[in-house]
DNA sequence: TGTACATCAGTGAACGCGCGTTCACTGATGTAC
DNA sequence: TGTACATCAGTGAACGCGCGTTCACTGATGTAC
């Protein structure tokens, strides 16, 4: 029943934004609304479960494609991720933008969504390291950091999927992890509409140009 | 007064976010909500001419501080702009939001609004095309595309702003475009929380680091 | 200077609809002895 | 095999509120002669 109910909110998602009406939901499944209230407290919980299935979703799609991919394939392992996500959001288009769309204003999303998330970024993170390990990620030119930007990066660092690299290496992976959630909007969101016709072949150049500037073969 | 009903519903948006309600707003003005309707024709009418304003009010911000620096500093026009478009999505973020956040369900906006809408990335490929007709962008490696990508942006560099380069060139400039609001708008919507705290610096950071990935010095 | 008329901003009531949440309840199913 | 009880999914009515849009209207202001 709880799936049922996820599964209609997700359809109406897609109709109605992220103004998910528990009533509409409810009519659709066709109990009344108070019954909804059995399994979820209220419309915010609802709509906490579907964000975090969807960061789930997400992120179980992107590893098990990234993990197909040879190991020593940094090049490769890189573009399987761009394009992953990417399927992903295409796929599921309302979710998307729930996730990284305009935020739901009234609603502030619980702490336990953090983990998440962040899988995303974390395996891209990964990739990186990975092929910094094997010496094969190019070191960025040094640039000069202001103090505060330079104590949160090397807070970054020291993360377990960031380590060993170094502040500049963690700045270009940011680079490329906003890129990335930036090229599909934009391709979600209709900017692409004047100028861009084959939506797919623009982002696997896009995100391997991208690639290249992170210092991936 | 229709000043005055934009001025209100602006703030509406920031509470509400874009399920603008015209009852509301009337409300605050202290009107009936029917005599909203002589100013606007209906309530995606307003919402329409408060995108219009929010481009035009972006757009004249980044070319005004964009066009305050010497045309030969390239790199400073470069920042500049990125700084202008970042400033202005702080000071005004529900239309930022509204402008560059997930589409509102059930709307569609009005083809006069595409002018306005590309004034940003316009000023940008500006910069680029100055730059490269003074000699000083470097040309970006030569890369394969698929045919029907090399279609796209061929067709994009004929246009007058980007007159004069190059396929590349173009290709980086949108890499750029596409990173600006990507750096915006995880900053506003929240993707920054955990990690960065001076958001200032990085974003200069991040918008310089890209400066050189167009070929900018 | 005064009257007649037109313009126009805003009113107020109504239509028909939606929403989230609460609460006491029914009626079926399962469990224990 | 049969009775008594507990569990639990879902009901239905209600509360109090919101919304966009329409329509005939009032009453003030401006204009023409």
């Amino acid at each position: 029943m709880i799936e049922l109910i996820k599964a209609t909110a997700r359809e109406h998602l897609a109709v109605d934004g992220p103004n998910l009406s528990l009533r509409a939901v409810a009519r659709d499944i066709g109990v009344v609304s108070s019954a909804v209230y059995r399994y979820f407290t209220s419309r915010d919980d609802l709509l906490t479960a579907l964000i975090l299935d969807a960061y789930t979703d997400l992120g179980d799609a992107v590893e098990t494609a990234e993990q197909a991919v040879p190991r020593s394939d940094f090049a490769g392992r890189w573009q399987t991720l761009g394009r992953a996500t990417r399927n992903w959001a295409n796929a599921n288009p309302p979710e998307y933008a729930l996730l990284y769309g305009s935020p739901v204003p009234g609603y502030t999303a619980p702490p336990d969504t953090v983990g998440p998330a962040s899988r995303v970024v974390q395996r891209l993170a990964l990739i990186m390291r990975d092929a910094h390990a094997a010496g094969e990620l190019a070191a960025p030119p040094h640039q000069r950091l202001p103090r505060p930007l330079r104590a949160d990066l090397t807070a970054l660092v020291a993360l377990p999927e960031f380590g060993g690299t170094s502040v500049a290496i963690v700045a270009r992976g940011m680079t490329a992890w906003t890129l990335l959630f930036g090229l599909i909007s934009f391709e979600l969101f209709g900017r692409l509409t004047n100028g861009i016709h084959d939506y797919e072949a623009y982002f696997e150049h896009q995100w391997r140009g991208i690639a290249g500037f992170v210092g991936l073969p």
